[in-house]
DNA sequence: GCCAACGTTGGC
DNA sequence: GCCAACGTTGGC
């Protein structure tokens, strides 16, 4: 899952008990935490659009999706008019601090990894919510171990 | 701040 | 259902 961490960042995370993943605007990353996100699953957290843009930790799933109350909520920036409450548009999962990586995992980093080359995060995918692999979870872990980004 | 790439919208 | 125009994303 990526975030700005301006707006919500790893250590926002760990300040909270859960985080509803809402304002997800998108309908195939909407379609992944509908569909594909379950209860104690692991996810990755990405910073993007920032200075050390990269993997910053992990979280788990703690609430499978659910309408995402913000649609309804005409003071959000992501109010959705459009959206029925009968019948909402926009679901979000909820998610929990797991760990942080002592340093973010650079992006930079994982373009180095042939067994990371299709994942669509290395591939232009502006996808906010996307799927990893257990191939591709484990060179990641592997490589955040080998990096001494594990405590 | 730039700009390429992408997703969405809306006219036809 | 096509596709041009538009707005957004996100690395650099």
């Amino acid at each position: 899952m990526k975030t700005e961490p301006s707006e919500f960042s790893i250590d926002d995370l760990h300040k909270v008990s859960s985080e509803p993943w809402d304002g997800i605007r998108n309908y195939q990353a909407r379609n992944f935490m509908r569909d594909d996100m379950h209860c104690k699953d692991r996810v990755f957290i990405y910073h993007s659009s920032c200075k050390h843009i990269g993997v910053a930790g992990l979280a788990e799933v703690v609430a499978e999706a659910h309408p995402d109350a913000s649609q309804f909520d005409p003071h959000s920036k992501y109010h959705d008019p459009k959206s029925d409450p009968e019948d909402p548009r926009w679901v979000c999962v909820d998610v929990a601090f797991v760990s942080r990586f002592r340093d973010v995992l650079p992006l930079s980093r994982l373009r180095e990894e042939p067994a990371l080359a299709d994942m669509p995060l290395l591939n232009k995918s502006r996808l906010s919510v996307q799927p990893v692999s257990a191939d591709q979870w484990r060179v990641i872990m592997d490589l955040a171990r080998s990096e001494g980004l594990l405590d």
